[in-house]
DNA sequence: TGTACATCAGTGAACGCGCGTTCACTGATGTAC
DNA sequence: TGTACATCAGTGAACGCGCGTTCACTGATGTAC
């Protein structure tokens, strides 16, 4: 992070009231979504005026864009984290997933908002810039370790369409050493969470009186080898 | 749908015209998302002025709301029609829940934009209302009797920490005389579709190169009992 | 240590825009006798 | 069949608002000699 030139005073305040930005936005989008973000209201929020916000951010993009990169860096450092100290059996792997899923749902539920941010409905008229793929890649490769370090669900001699498919198609595993069983792990890991974690956080199971905590977890134990 | 008076010209009119207005917004919500929806965009394509649009709809939440009724009726008209021709062979009810995945798959990705507005992250400031509840409740009782015809996955004695909760709260199955291991089986047909669905209509499949049908369709073949 | 200059954070006014919504009004359409 | 009236769709002006963004400027902070 340092570099090897030392930080002036006046770079030290200009990343404090760049930060001071990002956590008033952050505010913002958990009380009212992103695309009811607004740079004049920042300000307002921050005592100052708003042309001031331009001698931190280009323009409204640039704060998105921004905040995007923050989600991305929490969520992969959260998981980064979660999987060095939930791998204590790397034999079967499966403390190691389960540690990851608590993980991931336990950094979605602090913030709805900041997950939609990633994985939820685009925003409105906001490209996504190219920069976030490094560090997305860095998610799933943590991901795919842990799939890989655990033993496959079906054996990974079984053709499914899917798996056969997978073994040409595999360019996004960032050069990942995986086989398709595990490919096949990691995407559904990915997608069933996601399916129980998004409808829960977009509060499709409030009327219904049942426990989503529950429901998330017994679909983790269905990713989960039986016996380990 | 017809009463028993017959409709005047002024009421057909008037249906026509609140029918262009919510095809023009449904126009609008596909290009730029729900919360880009705007009262006087709308008026303007039509070549009126934007109050005229108060003679039909109070005010925007109302026409979001029309829309919202829209969709839960589209949706649910379309997978009752799919019930209805998949249940050719209503011993394993197999084909039927097919049906049912790839209704749901076509209607989603036929308007990603309307899928979201009912699925996806709240509409920021909008308030849903308690009117489409009845919709809601006849989408899941079509799926309830689907998964209530197929043959459990495990058998229904199984019991896990979540069908022992389901057993104790299940007042949101709307009457429906299902059992525990039905409706988890419920759940995780909703939500594992869901995720699959979602996150390919919010493009996060778009960068890596392998076929989301595939991955869909292979956990469709997960939620079916293997033998049938 | 002091002076001259450069850097740069922040202000206030302004521009143009589109939004939702209200209101008094016009003019066409339908209804009652 | 014709006249008097009621209904109601749509207009145009207006209100107040907040947005992103630009620009010329002030004043404080840092730098060079």
């Amino acid at each position: 992070m340092a570099a090897a030139r030392a930080e002036t005073p006046r770079e030290r305040y200009r990343a404090q009231v760049r930060a001071e930005i990002t956590q008033r936005a952050w505010e913002q989008i958990a009380t009212a979504g992103a695309s009811a973000l607004s740079l004049n209201a920042i300000a307002k929020q921050m005592g100052m005026s708003g042309p001031a916000l331009y001698r931190y951010f280009a323009g409204r993009d640039e704060l998105i864009t921004e905040l995007v990169r923050e989600a991305y860096r929490s969520l992969a450092d959260t998981l980064r984290t979660a999987a060095a100290t939930g791998s204590t059996a790397p034999d079967t792997g499966r403390p190691r997933l389960t540690a990851l899923a608590y993980a991931l749902r336990g950094w979605a539920l602090a913030d709805p908002h900041r997950y939609f941010l990633i994985y939820g409905t685009p925003v409105p008229g906001y490209r996504a810039p190219q920069d976030t793929t490094a560090i997305s890649n860095e998610i799933m490769t943590t991901l795919l370790d842990a799939c890989a370090a655990s033993p496959a669900l079906a054996p990974d001699g079984t053709a499914t369409p899917l798996r056969t498919h997978l073994a040409d198609h595999r360019d996004w595993a960032a050069g990942h050493p995986a086989g398709p069983g595990e490919l096949h792990r990691f995407l559904i890991f990915w997608t069933r969470l996601h399916g129980v974690l998004s409808l829960e956080l977009a509060g499709q199971f409030t009327g219904m009186d049942f426990d989503p905590a529950l429901l998330f977890a017994a679909e983790l134990d269905a990713l989960l080898p039986p016996g380990s």
